[in-house]
DNA sequence: GGCGTTAACTTAACAACGTTAAGTAGATTG
DNA sequence: CAATCTACTTAACGTTGTTAAGTTAACGCC
């Protein structure tokens, strides 16, 4: 019976079948949209059918995400070709194949980061996988060449990682690329402008370049209230 | 039959404990620990009572997290009065705060930015609730004062937040205040730890001091690969 | 060419879940 | 005193992840 026509089967790779049903039904409903049954359906197998190839519903979405991400090295991977080593641009072009790419398929993200209890075992498996790596390798560059202050790099990646990370986050939680309770301009603005926004803060400190040549006005010692 | 004494039961406000035996559940085994039946076994009551003072699961999660995040508002309100207003300290304070009180009711802020579909209506219902109004106020305060760069404030405390919450985030998927995975040794160190280390880079940016002052090395101009 | 094993499923069923419907004891009220 | 309301209860529905047991086709082997 291997091979049979069902409704949308595909002859063959049943396996690679399920991956695509739950991959689809992750960005199309979330995470709770992702059930064994619709699944199976979609395939046109069983539910329990499912359980041949994968353990249980926690591994079908592991490896899901799993291979979403590896599409996502991809991104940053393109983002590091397109500017030159050692610069800045290359550094905070990596930022934005981050923010484009976690925007364009917001489902594997929100669970990635959910998934609390057992899974995310070794670096690799985190968040943004091999990203770190590349990353970090554009960092070590830009100090080299002088384009970015020479600190522990893992220190800088940890800082510019939570910092879009964040961003991300907060812009998702917001509803997908707009918040339209937030009153502010800088606020309606959508994530990736935030970023470029966040540039001249990222480059020169909350301090700015102005406050580092000229002394300003001191601040009143007593601890304020309300 | 009003005040029987069940198991645990306290007689009066059943609503009330309603929320408590929740909110434990919540912070003991996180939303999938939280449901219906447990919650009313807990109480002493059947699992249908609930829907007689919370219209669904949803408006029962909302409220318990609506509780924590004023506990949460209140700690940010201690971080500001502990420090001078419109110094940089209390900025950094209010960052502090926010770290803290998530690091110790990390169940709270899991949840709260996993509501996708319908609930954040309003920014006084989004994540920090209230502490975005704080912040601001410190941000503004310390322009003012010259201890910051005066720049558009709602961009400087969107900088801020995402910093914080970010670092936050990859923390809390790290499995909670420490990722024994990681082996460098700035990775190592707690979020708290990594957020006072940010400190330079947040004042003087990326770029530093040094760069600003003399011309740094210029980098290779041709697009690098690998 | 039958035989045993295995891969690839199937149906039936279980426990737990959120939620609804219908009923009921006790207090309050006209 | 009947009617209503509050604060629940039990029973049940549909859905979920998952397990157990059975079935069917294919393959290797003497």
């Amino acid at each position: 019976m291997a091979g049979k026509d069902h409704a949308g089967s595909r002859t063959g790779d049943v396996e690679g079948a399920i991956l695509e049903a739950a991959r689809d039904l992750l960005a199309e409903r979330g995470l709770q949209g992702l059930s064994m049954r619709t699944v199976a359906e979609r395939v046109g197998v069983s539910a329990t059918a499912i359980y041949h190839y994968f353990e249980n519903k926690e591994e079908l979405v592991h490896r899901v995400v799993r291979q979403g991400f590896q599409r996502f090295g991809e991104y940053i991977e393109q983002a590091m070709r397109a500017h030159p080593r050692g610069s800045l641009e290359r550094v905070r072009a990596v930022g934005e194949a981050y923010l484009q790419f976690a925007l364009e398929n917001h489902a594997y993200f929100r669970v990635l980061f959910n998934l609390q209890r057992p899974h995310p075992h070794t670096i690799e498996d985190l968040p943004e996988g091999g990203g770190y790596g590349l990353l970090r390798r554009a960092v070590v560059d830009a100090m080299e060449s002088g384009a970015m202050r020479s600190i522990d790099p893992d220190l800088m990646v940890m800082y510019l990682w939570s910092l879009t990370h964040g961003l991300l986050m907060i812009s998702l939680a917001c509803q997908i690329e707009q918040c339209p309770e937030f009153e502010s301009d800088t606020m309606a603005r959508t994530p990736l402008e935030l970023f470029q926004a966040f540039g001249p803060l990222v480059r020169e400190g909350v301090l700015g370049t102005a406050a580092m040549t000229a002394g300003a006005a001191p601040a009143d010692g007593a601890a304020g209230e309300e």
